[in-house]
DNA sequence: CTCACACGTGGGACTAG
DNA sequence: CTAGTCCCACGTGTGAG
């Protein structure tokens, strides 16, 4: 959908636009400056869709955003983006304001609706409201950045080029993502050009992916089915440290896995992740978490990427990419996407798996969805991409991925994928063969999945939107348009400007993100533009670099927490995924405790065996006997090493 | 002090913005709105009990809140309920609130700022401004908003004061500035009364403080040492799996503090954490982390709040507080700082506790400042902080600063500290009384230490100035100055904007920033306030449960590393600090693998004892002997079970 | 340039009222 | 449904080497 309207809107310069889902918002405020807002607005978050259905078609666009945005965060910036610019811009409204205003809050992404919501009624608004919009902060801006230079760069071909593209990378995504991201990425994007390359080179895209997982996360990359964002959060579980137990896994894609049930060994491939285990991750934090209260979080989950790859063709800025990455992934299981639903096989986690399987079976629909209204369109195209990647594409690539990946740390955890799986211990069994295939394109699932992946997605509300949508928010179909479009970009404000437009607009964004998007020009604020590109390129390569970071840390985590003794294993359901989990700080909490039950009873074992040793000893003496003993005590020796180093460390 | 001055400042507001450098700006701005603020601000957290006095009965409740939940806790509440408090009881201005309602939600603190800002030129404009400031984001935008929105705002006072000010936003401008501007402002100026209150309260600040600190450590809070910021990082350390080895621990201020160490069972408190755990994490983190090496990095660390304080007690947003809670925990080891201090003496790390003082001439000074120049332009007053901060004062400062500083760090270094606190463990008596006190007041002390935190408001720029400033940075008065500035911003366009101006003006900032720094009204932008309220509030609150959530992450994490085996310890120095920290996630890393060396060796020792007790009872059978080995079994047995538990997890 | 951090924020899940 | 928690992930800024 977004696509679409992006693309109309585009005519122009469209196809950026569409990508960044926040950026999206960004532009959407400055549509909103210049009308627009209702189309945001619409959207928004909390019922974005139905908002949409109303707006407009180049609303549309905007809207997209705020649903994908996930829905909250664009929406936070391109509310107050909205405000501001709509303010000056508008005028108004503060009847509505008023209104809205007071519900807000909750709401979050609503405001957005509503100052978009003011009016704005032209035409162009679209074109403005990217222009505008970009102003979004943190996320929003880079995004933004990246968009607007893509779209100066490319500007035309890679687009499109990407557009079929793009679709494969969100498979990508997940896998890649994290860990590797990082580096990875970074190179990627660090090149706006990279970005676009994706789209070209295959390769690339994977990991470009990678990034866009990360990110995807949160939007919903799949759009379709989680509808715009969400997908991030999804799961959760509570953790039983913290509060409630179950929270739910949800995602922890990379991380969790599974906490030590599946297998115990599991811990090996934390190292590995690096790369493999990274996509790894984010495919498999899907599953865990779903299925798994405990396990951590991880990435993967919400959204998919679909849509978003239209996105990332477009426009793309970094960041989206990496949300659209992320998608994959999550389908799976809820969890991981791809790697676990392999993995899982492996393992034995078959439940997990299915979801993968559903995201396949979301991508379909997804393209279908693509294929209703938008034609070609650059929605469409958008569609597409996504559900081809995902869908087709994806499982070849997933395995390919999946294969690819797994190695880096693998020496270190190996763990990791277990863990996965193990989480997804759950469903274990069953899982696993179901998990493979999903895998492949986690983002996928999520909707055949759907329900599995739902949850996460699905746990609608998305912020409301996402969520609830998810995929069924896909279902409007447009919904799912929406999201994706991110719009956020925007060719802003396209030509003419008049000196109060100009000043609106630049009201609108930042002066920086101004630049990005390209309308500086316009506004008379000259950037170089290198200095624009470096400037994206930087975050963005920082942007995957902290993602792979993040996921090492995750990974080992998961590590660490399927290597701790679940304390109430068992009362759970069967495989006693358990409890467990809890969130990180519990898990690490508990890995502490562990190790000092480790090391007590390492000591104590040690003084026993020396002092049965001993006492052995004497008693042979006594004997007369000899020998063995002095196997024993080599043993013993080694042992006690080691409780020696450890205690001293410890205690000591 | 802080309460003084605030009344005083009152008169003027000067002194509120001596406080918080980066803050400071916020709170400048708040403090300008009403003055009352001072009242909330105040007590706020780290004092209830004195704020509440001070404030007025509405605003009690909220202090209240903030105190019980333990400084950090408290900080956050409080700033919430302050700034909605505020709102509500200042004055509030519903008008405001309604149109700046609608999209606050999605902007959350930032539209607030805006809204408030938006109009009220009149008197009122304290209020307004105050509002305003908060918004800082991260902390560079933040300032930038901040000092833009000042700008704006004040047109008339404010904007002189601030004039100062720009300089440091400029700075900020740039980048920065779009995308965390957004949100956090948001928050902050929600709080905007939090922020106040700090000023008022000195144990506010403290609290705020702890914010600060987290913040800080970029910016300097006790710039004096590693400068501005460093703190977080300062440590570093590689990591033995990453990286370098030795990171140093840095920061983990209130993580760490100890975690099972003093307690075994440490684990629990996690839930408990909540809040007191969160405060206590807060404040506990610091000691660890410095003193280990590798402590992760903690928090704590840098800054101690002390000087934050003041800043908190400025503008202060939320999060400083949380930060203010943590510090005072670190200070055991070297981290912290307060405590540090404290601990420190009691320990031997007699530099450390010098910090404090320090921080106390450090605020002294600003007051100077205040006094100084600014009397009423904004540019004074910007200036002062810094100026003051950062030169005259930053010298006296820096100096003690230094000496303070050093330990933080050096007590990494030093290990010593290390393993004293290492956890807490060590001091764990004498902490306690330590800690206790300190923490108590954590907030409290900040104030005293006040000067301190100063620092951070010196921290000049903000970032970059933060560190190269730091301390030094200060050193060129004016240098200290521009750094903050942070030219970036720019408070821009002043008064009368042709429209290109206006349009430049609007490039330069983000619709938000400029929104909150008022020029909104003359862009044309226009905002709820009340809307904003929440949202900060809200944003706020969120803002500091966070910082709670990672101390807790981070404390945890720094106790493992404390039970790790220090691979290489040995070679450093003598205490062995131990290189290894290295990364969160390297810590991590080999907490797993030690894991499984211990489970491993536990199974291997099992096995062992069970062969030799086998063994020896079959001679003892031989020789007829008998009795004795029914201990050992005993013994044994416990053992066998735990590794059993232990494995059956592990590999099993 | 790389690595690591911390921060602030958006958001999902869940619990309460 | 609102409100409040928890937790998470992300993106960003920043420092150190």
């Amino acid at each position: 959908m977004s696509g679409n309207v992006n693309q109309e809107a585009a005519a122009l310069w469209p196809n950026d636009i569409a990508n960044g889902d926040e950026d999206f918002a960004d532009f959407l405020d400055l549509g909103d400056f210049g009308l627009n807002f209702s189309q945001f607005g619409m959207e928004a978050d909390g019922s974005p869709s139905q908002q949409q259905q109303q707006q407009p078609p180049h609303t549309q666009a905007q809207q997209s955003q705020s649903q994908n945005g996930a829905s909250a965060d664009i929406t936070m910036e391109d509310f107050s983006n909205l405000q501001q610019s709509f303010n000056g811009a508008n005028s108004q409204p503060p009847q509505h304001m008023q209104h809205l205003q007071v519900q807000r809050q909750s709401l979050g992404g609503q405001n957005l609706g509503l100052a978009t919501v003011f009016e704005h009624p032209h035409s162009q608004q679209g074109m403005y409201s990217r222009a505008i919009v970009p102003p979004t902060p943190s996320s929003l801006e880079l995004h933004a950045g990246a968009h607007n230079m893509s779209s100066f760069l490319e500007s035309g071909n890679m687009y499109q080029n990407m557009g079929g593209d793009p679709m494969m990378f969100t498979p990508l995504v997940s896998p890649a993502v994290t860990p590797l991201d990082t580096s990875f990425r970074v190179p990627e994007y660090s090149v706006s050009g990279a970005y676009f390359s994706p789209l070209t080179s295959p390769a690339l895209d994977a990991q470009a992916f990678g990034y866009m997982q990360r990110k995807l996360p949160k939007s919903p990359v799949e759009p379709a089915e989680s509808s715009n964002l969400n997908p991030k959060k999804t799961a959760r579980r509570k953790s039983v440290t913290g509060r409630t137990p179950a929270r739910v896994v949800r995602q922890s894609p990379s991380m969790k896995p599974q906490p030590g049930r599946r297998k115990p060994a599991p811990p090996v491939p934390s190292l590995e992740l690096t790369d493999a285990a990274i996509a790894e991750i984010t495919s498999q934090s899907p599953r865990t978490p779903a299925s798994r209260k405990g396990a951590l979080k991880i990435p993967a989950e919400h959204h998919m990427p679909f849509s978003r790859d239209s996105s990332s063709a477009d426009s793309i800025s970094p960041e989206p990419l990496s949300e659209s990455l992320m998608p994959p992934p999550p389908a799976p299981n809820g969890k991981s996407p791809m790697l676990a639903a392999q993995q899982n096989q492996e393992a034995s986690v078959p439940s997990l798996a299915q979801p993968t399987p559903n995201a396949t079976l979301e991508i379909d629909p997804l393209p279908a969805q693509k294929a209703k209204g938008k034609p070609a369109t650059p929605a469409s195209l958008m569609n597409i991409p996504k559900g081809l990647a995902p869908k087709g594409s994806s499982e070849s690539l997933k395995a390919t991925i999946v294969s690819s990946i797994p190695e880096k740390r693998p020496s270190s955890g190996s763990t990791t994928p277990l863990d996965e799986q193990m989480t997804p211990r759950l469903s274990a069994v069953k899982r696993s063969s179901a998990n493979a295939t999903p895998i492949s394109s986690p983002m996928i699932e999520p909707k055949a999945a759907g329900s599995e992946s739902l949850p996460p997605s699905g746990s609608l509300k998305a912020r409301k939107d996402a969520k609830g949508h998810s995929k069924r928010g896909s279902i409007s179909a447009s919904p799912a348009l929406q999201p994706r479009i991110s719009p956020s970009i925007k060719p802003l404000l396209p030509e003419g400007l008049s000196a109060s437009q100009s000043a609106l607009i630049l009201a609108s964004k930042s002066n920086y993100e101004h630049i990005v998007s390209g309308n500086h020009s316009q506004l008379g604020l000259s950037y170089p533009e290198h200095l624009a590109t470096n400037l994206t390129h930087k975050r963005t390569s920082h942007k995957i670099a902290e993602q792979g970071r993040r996921n090492r840390i995750n990974n080992a985590l998961a590590e660490i927490a399927s290597l701790l003794p679940r304390r109430a294993p068992e009362k759970n359901g069967e495989s006693g995924v358990n409890a467990q989990s809890g969130s990180k700080a519990s898990t690490v909490e508990l890995a502490i405790e562990y190790i000092k039950e480790l090391q007590d009873s390492l000591s104590k074992t040690a003084l026993r065996l020396a002092e049965v040793e001993a006492e052995l000893a004497a008693v042979k003496l006594d004997k007369g006997m000899s020998i063995d003993q002095p196997d024993t005590s080599a043993q013993t020796a080694g042992v006690p090493d080691d409780s020696k180093t450890d205690m001293s460390p410890t205690d000591a």
